[in-house]
DNA sequence: CTGTATCCTAGCCGATACTG
DNA sequence: CAGTATCGGCTAGGATACAG
């Protein structure tokens, strides 16, 4: 999602942007949530916990995430590959945010 | 966007999914954010404000916010038509967040 | 096991014209 | 002034097949 802060009329420029865009899309909280919770994780691992993510999407999501500095990617060259992921330092800062979150989803969500 | 909640593994449920389903999109939390400096503010002053969205997009966007009850609107049976809309209290608990996200975006946020 | 390559689709969002 | 109607592009994300 493109975020639209070129054009901000009045010299103001909130930062939420730039964390909306690193946050966006369906998958990224719920990844960084895991790996929060497990700490190390293997691809297939990753897979199966969030449930129907399909190899093409969730491949992208993590070079992205890779990219933006939010996680960590150590692969072993065996046979067969193993390639495990973890939180780097700039994606576990987004512990409070998702935390508010949490909170506030709870506090408003309707059944 | 669709969050995938409905198949979480573990019996695990983090509740940001509906957070982020509420704050998703271009400008919903543009939106806030300007309803929260400046109280009430008009349609076409809103409009001004957030630069380049179309008409279209924002009264959509509007809609959703009023559905999901984050703003009020306030109509006034006039000619010239003036409609005011504002913060609801809804919409003022996601300040929290916002400030969180303003703050950990100007930390991490690269030139 | 850990991915890529293709193809496809739904839905967000913009452009433009029109209305009460 | 405050919208709606219509059209259409773009892109995130899914299905499926293939690869090292």
């Amino acid at each position: 999602m493109k975020t639209p802060k070129e054009n901000m009329p009045d010299g103001q420029e909130p930062f939420f942007n730039y964390t909306l865009s690193i946050i966006n899309g369906k998958w990224k909280l719920l990844i960084i949530y895991y790996l929060s919770k497990n700490g190390v994780v293997r691809y297939n691992e990753l897979q199966r916990m969030l449930g129907k993510i399909t190899y093409k999407t969730l491949s992208t999501t993590l070079k992205e995430m890779q990219n933006d500095g939010l996680i960590h990617r150590q692969e072993y060259p065996q046979i067969p590959p193993k390639v495990e992921y973890s939180l780097a330092e700039k994606g576990q800062t987004l512990w409070p945010i998702i935390q508010e979150m949490c909170q506030w989803g709870e506090h408003n969500q309707e059944k």
